[in-house]
Formats: structure tokens, sequence, C-alpha cells
DNA sequence: TTTTTTGCAAAACCTTTGCAGTTGG
DNA sequence: CCAACTGCAAAGGTTTTGCAAAAAA
């Protein structure tokens, strides 16, 4: 019943940056590595591994999906990547410094929010004064109803 | 990318209440409901459809993975029934009462620990205020570390 | 009798693993 | 050269679906 090993983040300023430190770490800088990186470098947000195997710019030559969940393991193993489950779907994967975002998602429309951890200093303080767990958002997200849904919601039930 | 529909949630007292419900909501009562339904009502805490299927006491008939699967979700879309995933595993199963559960898990020694919804009152209270979401643990848990592993994390390295 | 529900089997979906061949350092 | 890495194929774990037979009302 594991939810996620915890990594202390690794984070760099761009690709080469990145592929340096592997090098020193005695990883090596394969094709299939260096595009499953390029795409968590420029990508929006998290990415489900099949987005990664085949979402590449169209020149690119595509990754087995069982060298992405390999090279995911051992980013993530590293600190350099963090997954997130948003809902039922597949995990999503994201370099260490987006993933250090946190994630709010509407259980009714699926409206994805993310927050800087700053945001839930509050909330964590909160949790942690009254349980001792000390919280993150970025591996499971905060579930409810978003602001519009709350609307919704409540004009057809009022408080 | 869904995460699971919101349902009122529907309490009844004992399984007799509730299957005399399922039979006015012209849901019929069959062995494998009846079962799926007495495991839930015996259960300590959430329950895997494995064990669900399997779980129940020696003398009884096992119920097909599918069926149990099938009477969840019917179950569940009546509001009856919710579920949980406290990680990686298969998802959790209970009954709407105990459903109200809220979780937090520890991503370290997987410690589980359950809350009651008015104990988060003041949590939820500080998200919708800087969010505007509603939220609800008892989807996914909170994630963080348990009182114990932040103590051995402090020893480590004292903030 | 009619409609729902079941069990079994197969498939779908996401992820992991085995292995022989390729490649980075 | 050789350990690390790859693609392919197969398997694993969880959940869903098709279908003909069984059972509830």
């Amino acid at each position: 019943m594991t939810v996620a090993p915890h990594r202390a983040p690794l984070v760099f300023a761009d690709l080469d940056a990145a592929l340096t430190a592997l090098r020193q770490r005695g990883l090596r800088v394969s094709a299939a590595r260096r595009a499953v990186l390029e795409r968590l470098f420029t990508a929006e947000g998290p990415l489900s591994a099949e987005e990664i195997a085949h979402g590449g710019p169209e020149t690119a030559e595509r990754v087995d999906l069982a060298s992405v969940y390999r090279n995911l393991e051992a980013l993530e193993e590293l600190g350099l990547v963090g997954h997130v489950h948003l809902g039922h779907g597949p995990g999503r994967y994201a370099l260490a410094s987006e993933g250090e975002q946190e994630y709010l998602v509407c259980e009714r429309c699926d409206a994805v929010r993310s927050a800087a951890p700053a945001e839930l200093e509050g909330v964590r303080r909160d949790i942690e004064g009254r349980f001792g767990y000390r919280a993150r958002f970025g591996h499971f997200p905060i579930v409810g109803l978003c602001p519009r849904c709350v609307a919704a919601a409540d004009a057809n039930a009022p408080s």
C-alpha cells in the first residue's frame, strides 16, 4: 500500500545541467534518457508516461514505454522527477522543480489548479498542529469542489 | 482523469434496512449483493474488492470478483458506499457511514490514521478561503509524514 | 415470466520484468 | 571492452465488459 518514497528534490537550470549531473553519478546519457528529460523540461504540466513516449516533437524518435517507465523510476529515485495522481487515470510525471507544485482537483468537473507550496503553509501548519502529520499535496492532490461547482451546488441547495 | 463522482451519502442502521431500501429502488437482493453488504457492515476499515470477494466467514460462499465490482459500483451510485485510495494498491471500499471518514497516510511508514470530518473543518475552511475549493479527504487521503517519521526526520536534520 | 444479476472468460488499462542485443563511456 | 541501457514481448495487478445461464420479484 505504498504511497511514494519521499526524495529530496534535485533541481537543475536546464537539460544540459541535468545531463551532466547524471553522468557524474555514473548514469549514462542515452537517446531515450535524453528524450524523456527533454520532454519533461519543455512540458507545460505533468505528463503521463504515454505522453512522454509518444508526445515528442514530430521529428523525434519515439521511446519505448518500458524505457520511459524505467527512466522515470531512476530519475525519481534521484529526486529529479516526481509524480502525481490527479485522478483514476495514469500517473503524471514532472521535474522536481515543477513537481514541487501542489494540486487541487475538482471532483465534479475535473478542473485542476496548481499551487505553490508557500500558499499551503497555513493549511500544513493547521494539519501538523492537529494531527502531527507534515502534509504535502504533490502526490495526491486536494480533492473537492472547485469554486464554480461550489457555486452551482449552493444554487441548488443554498446553505 | 475522473476522480470519483460525488454522491450524497445514504446511511442505514443495519443490513436489513439497507436491503429494504435497495428493494424499494427496484434493485434485487441477490446472494452476492447481500454478501458484499454484509462484509461491508462488519468491516473494521475500508476493504479491497478482493477482500470482499474472498474475505467472508469460512462458511460463506465466495462471490465472483466481477460481481463484487459491479455491486460496489451500483452501491456507490446510490451513495451507500464510497471508496478511498490509500496508496498505489487497489481501491478500498466502505459504507457511506464509515466512508465519511477522512484519512491521513504516512508516505514513509504507510501508517494510516482516520479522522472525523469535524476534525478537518478548520483545514477545509482555510482551503476554501484561500482557493475557493471545498475539500474532502475521503477519496484521496492527506499524504505526509506521520508524527513518528517527522520526529525521525528532525533528528537527522533538525530545523 | 420478465428483468436483473450472476459466474466465467476475456479484455482493457497501467505498470513491471526478462532477455538478448545495442551503446555510451 | 563492459556495464548500463534499449526495444520487444510477456506478465502482473486492478478493473471492466460480453454473454449465456440462473435467480429474484
